[in-house]
Parts: structure tokens; sequence; C-alpha cells
DNA sequence: GCGCTTTACTAATGCGGATTACTAGACGAT
DNA sequence: ATCGTCTAGTAATCCGCATTAGTAAAGCGC
């Protein structure tokens, strides 16, 4: 009950001298190693006395520079976490962290000071923080391949979230593209399509290829006809229009944005979704309840994956590290929507 | 373009060998100490080429342990900052936050260690990093007063989100619910209405009593009968009952799901909203898309609300810190929606 | 040529905890 | 009585940086 006298922080020295000992005995005491270095029960039970009623805290500073670990992870964000666009992309992965965190009582450092440099952040600043954390996750779409290798360099603890190729292999938690855009072209096949049209984003993100990997090896075994084009936001009506000259019975779309653009043009035009033209989206990065179309798509499962991330991370630190780098891919959810149906054989789009 | 040769972390030491001065100068140095220091120009060049090429970062811990600042922010949050039923309150928050912690330069440590004891996370366990941060941010519906007033004896700097009433005056940044609620019912006087009904939450938060002290302040001055009854989702149906008896022409809810469910059971029960019963909505739990109905209600700037707290946190971390605890009040933005109109006279509701 | 001041630094210390190396005393075996 | 071993600790050192208290050398007035 003696709570601690006035001001001066409670240290393992000052409950050294209130328990008669040495502050290497609070320490050892304090990490459990009491039984390792001939402490008697008596001492401890002492020691832990005098901490419980001194609400002593040890400082994490001293921890960390002394070495030892502090339940900490870093999470680096590529891009902005909140900000308006990205929120919906990062919002479900951080909820999967944070629960996961909360679960191995680990606190979450996020390096929001990191400066951004067009549109990118960049981790590696003269003022970085990284230290304070044991280990870190690493979020975004497109990340910089430099900063991974120094981080593996540098031997510091981390996963990627998203499947990534590097010259050196790197720890990461992603999501199988490859398996879930393929199951859906399977599905058009099975469907009876024979003509596919493939709406991609121009970027060399591992999970805009890992899409055209699944699209193209599911192709290439069938005898369906296909064709893939990168579009973006400024190009997509003229690649709608030549989609409509090729004639494909359905439209693969990577974009949610572009594949709404897309039907409404649709629906402007006569053209029928999916009576006429089917459609499958393939990327996600809004939310589905802003939605008019409920569109045939895949799902990552992007809280798992926060979570499963933590998990790789925590796994890494433990005393049983893995020497391979961990690499995790889990499933996507296909959601059937109601833009895929059968081909309508008589009168193909945009007759 | 030397490169740290190999592994020895790079420390203010390596740096001063290479330079042929102190740790001491090196520190001075970087620490922008060196004019008042009597360091020549020349010397400091020296220093600063080699800091530069070596990719030296100092460490956070020890400069932490050395007393200075380190530009992080934690954040604690009473409840569970992502998970489902509290994400879409924090998020705008956090939003806010972040934006003007990237502004700044601050990193955010956000505690998610804290064990949870029946339903509410503790600040302080035996385990707690605050020390790490400069100083915090709490976030929150309700906080433990003997945290905030074990902050304050720490001087450990921190600014509440949501105005805090205790017995030692603690800095915050709040919304002004009084004057929006106030501004609600007498939009409700101006449309003629001179039957109240409020069902606000069984809660002793600030943000509940403040709605209250709005909506009993205006009615006190006015010539309006009006009634207040706390309410859970559980005796929701109860209360209902009982404000049909009452026979108000507008029904005042605090929680917007509470309001939900009113609405439709009017709808069943042929209560036209707002022909026969006009309805006035006081919180914001939800995201406004997953409404159905556009209910007339006030917003609190909840961004705003996050990077004005990290704004005051940031003034009381620096040098002309003021004095006084800042405590400040944003105003809430009334949203017009459709169920307030003018009461219909002739056939109240619950006929 | 002797104090005094200014310049340009550096040695030493402390922050709080983890760890290693060492010591004093008790006990047992020879 | 002597050596070795075990117990119960403690002293000392280190982590990397910030800061205070010097100190050696140069410049200057008289």
């Amino acid at each position: 009950m003696s709570k601690k006298t006035s001001s001066p922080r409670m240290t393992q020295r000052r409950i050294a001298e209130l328990a008669q000992v040495s502050q290497t005995t609070v320490s050892l005491v304090m990490n459990g190693k009491a039984d390792s270095s001939h402490i008697p029960p008596e001492t401890v039970q002492r020691v832990l006395a005098i901490v419980a009623d001194s609400q002593y805290v040890a400082d994490p500073a001293a921890r960390r520079l002394a070495g030892a670990a502090n339940r900490i992870f870093g999470i680096f964000t590529y891009e902005s976490a909140f900000p308006s666009e990205s929120v919906d992309f990062y919002t479900p992965l951080l909820t999967g962290i944070e629960a996961a965190a909360e679960h191995a009582g680990h606190d979450l450092l996020m390096f929001t000071s990191a400066p951004v440099e067009n549109g990118r952040r960049h981790l590696f600043h003269p003022n970085n923080r990284l230290r304070l954390a044991d280990g870190c996750l690493l979020l975004g779409r497109e990340m910089d391949a430099d900063e991974l290798t120094r981080l593996v360099q540098l031997e510091f603890p981390f996963v990627a979230v998203g499947r990534r190729e590097t010259a050196i292999p790197v720890p990461y938690v992603g999501a199988d593209y490859v398996s879930a855009t393929a199951a859906l072209v399977a599905d058009a096949l099975t469907a009876g399509h024979r003509d596919f049209y493939y709406l991609h984003l121009d970027s060399t993100g591992e999970s805009v290829l890992d899409r055209q990997t699944g699209f193209f090896r599911e192709l290439m075994d069938s005898t369906a006809r296909f064709e893939a084009r990168p579009v973006s936001s400024a190009t997509l009506r003229t690649a709608w229009e030549e989609a409509k000259v090729w004639r494909p019975t359905v439209l693969f779309v990577e974009d949610p944005e572009h594949a709404e653009r897309i039907h409404r043009w649709a629906a402007e035009e006569g053209i029928r979704v999916p009576e006429d033209l089917s459609m499958v989206v393939l990327g996600e990065h809004s939310r589905p309840e802003n939605r008019d179309v409920d569109f045939t798509r895949l799902s990552a499962p992007r809280i798992e994956l926060g979570s499963r991330a933590v998990q790789a991370l925590s796994r890494m630190l433990g005393e049983d590290a893995p020497a391979e780098p961990i690499q995790e891919l889990l499933a996507c959810t296909l959601e059937p929507g109601t833009t895929l149906a059968a081909p309508n054989r008589d009168g193909q789009a945009a007759r």
C-alpha cells in the first residue's frame, strides 16, 4: 500500500533499494531468470511484492537499448493508410492486424512520419524509428524492391502483406489471385463462354500479374479465344469500344470502378448484362456496399491476411524461427454475383 | 560513396572515428547545437558528409533514454479500434489523426496490447509502452477517470478526443453536442413542434450528457411539453410503446440503430415519418451509407477532431506550452435529412 | 610575458535495464 | 586442513545518445 512516494520515477534501482537487493537481482527476477541464477523463492517474492505495489513499469527504451524485445510491431504502408481512396483497402487489413496484435499482446507502431516522394512513402529516411519495433509489416499494392533488400540486409524481421517476387525471397502472406482468377475463368468456360476479353491494369504489381497468370493459364489449355489489354481510367472508353469490336461473350475487368463505368455504358447502349455480355471483376479496391451492381468477382480474405501476417511475424521472432522465409498464400472467396451467365449464342454483344 | 563496411551498426561513435572527431561533436552537429558549441562550419560539413553517405539513423531508444523527444504519439482506444462495431466510430478519427501526424512528421504508437477487462481496455498495465511516446491521444466514448488522473500526476502529456469533465481539468478536443442538439430542438420548435420525446442512452459519458443538456436547455425556455427517457437495445420496444402513449409530435433518438428500428416499427404500424411523427437522431456510430433512412441529425466533424487533437498535443509539447489545459469544442454539422417536418395538428402519432 | 577571454573541441557521466563475470560463504569429499 | 562445488547473490559493463563540465590552444590587452 505504500505507493511510490512522490515523483522520482520508479526504476529497478529504487526497487532494489526497497527490497535490499541489487538492481541485477531485480532485473533477473523481472525476466524470469531467477531460477537459473540461484535466487531463492523468498527473495523473489520480496522483490515481486514491492514491484507489485510500486506500480513499476519497465522503461521500454532502456529495455530496447539493452537488446531486449519490446512486443512492438511496426506497420508501414506505402500509401497513406487512412485517407479516402485507400481507406477501404487498408481498413480490413488493419482490422485483422489489430485483432491479432491485441491477442498476442503487441503494440503497433505506425510509421506515418515516412516522407512522401511522388506519391510513395519511403521507409528509410534519416529519422526512421524502425529500430523501436521488433519487426514490421509492410502493406501496399506495390513496394520498393530496394527497401525490401535493405531490410533483408539489416536482418530486420518483416513480413509483406501480398505476394512479393524479388531477387532475394522475402517473407509474405498474400492472396492466391492466380487460382482464384483461374477458377473464375473455369466457371465462365463451364458456363459455355469461348470468347474472353480481359481489361487489366497496367502495373507490375504482383497481384496484377498474378491475375493475368491465372487468366492465361486457364485459357491456354482451353479451346477458347481470348484477348487481354491494359487499361487506365483515361483509356477505358477506347478500350471498351475496341472490346466491342472484338465481340467477347465475357469481359474480365480488373478494376471495379472500370467495371462500374462499363456496366453503365453497356446499359446505355442496350447491351444487357449478363444476357448479352457476362462480366467478371477481379479487383476490389472499394467496399462492396457502395456497388450498384453485384458483380461476379473474387474477394481476398483481407482481415485474415492481416492477422496471418502478424502471426507469421510472431513466428519469425520466436525461438524456433524458420530458416526459410515464410511465404503463405490464402485462398480467395469467389463471389457468385449476378453478372456471369451462359453466353447468348444468337445475339452477341455489340451487334 | 563508401557505404558502411559490413555489419557493425552505424553509430555516432563510428561516424566520429571516420570524421576524426569525438562522439560528442557528432551529437552536437546532429542536434543543431553546432553554432552554440563553437563547432566551425568545416567540421560540421565533414561530419554531415559522413552521416549522409553512411545512412546513419539515430537509435530512437537511445535518444529516448537520454531524454530526447522522438516524435511519436501514442494512441489509446478504450475500445478496440478496428473490430466491426467500432470501426466506423474510430476510422474517421484515425483518418484525421494520421493525416495530421503525417503532416507533422510523427509516428503513431497504438497501444493495442492494453489488456481488456470486462470490455474496457486499461492503459496502465505492467508492460505498457507509454513512455516510448512523447505524448498520447485518448479515444473512446467513456474513459477511466482514475487513469486520466494518473496521467496528469505523471505529467505525461495527453489529449482526450471528446469533452471530458473531471475533477482536475484535462486537455481535450471535442464536439459541441450541446449547441448542436439545442439547434436541432430549435429547428423543431420553429417547425411548430410542442411535444418532444427523447430516447437517450443510459450512460454517463460526456457526449451523452451534453446532448441531454442541449435538449433541456432549449426546451426549458420554451412553452413546449417534453419528456426524456433512457433506453437500451433491450428496452427499446417498451420505450416505443410508452412514447406512443405520451403522443409526441417529434421524437429525438440518440442511437441511430434505435432510430432505424423505431422507424421500421412506425412503418409497420402505419405511422408515417415525418408526416405523423418527426424524428431527429443525435448520435452517429455507424456510417451514413448504411442507412436506409436519411434522418435529420447532427454530425460531428470526426476527421477534424482527430487532426485538431494531434495539433493540440503538438502545441503542448512545443516550447510555448500553454499553462492551462487546451480545451476545444468543434461545431457539429446539422444534417437536414428528411425526417423533420411540421407537426400534423389533426392526427398525431399513434392515434 | 602574464592573465583573460574566446575558440574548438573532448572526457565523463547519466538515462534504465540486461547480462556477464566474479565473489563470499557454506558444504562435502579427501 | 585443503580443494572443489554449489548457493546467493553483486559489481561492472554495455547499449547509443545527449549533455555538462572541462581543457588545451590561440588571441589580446597592457
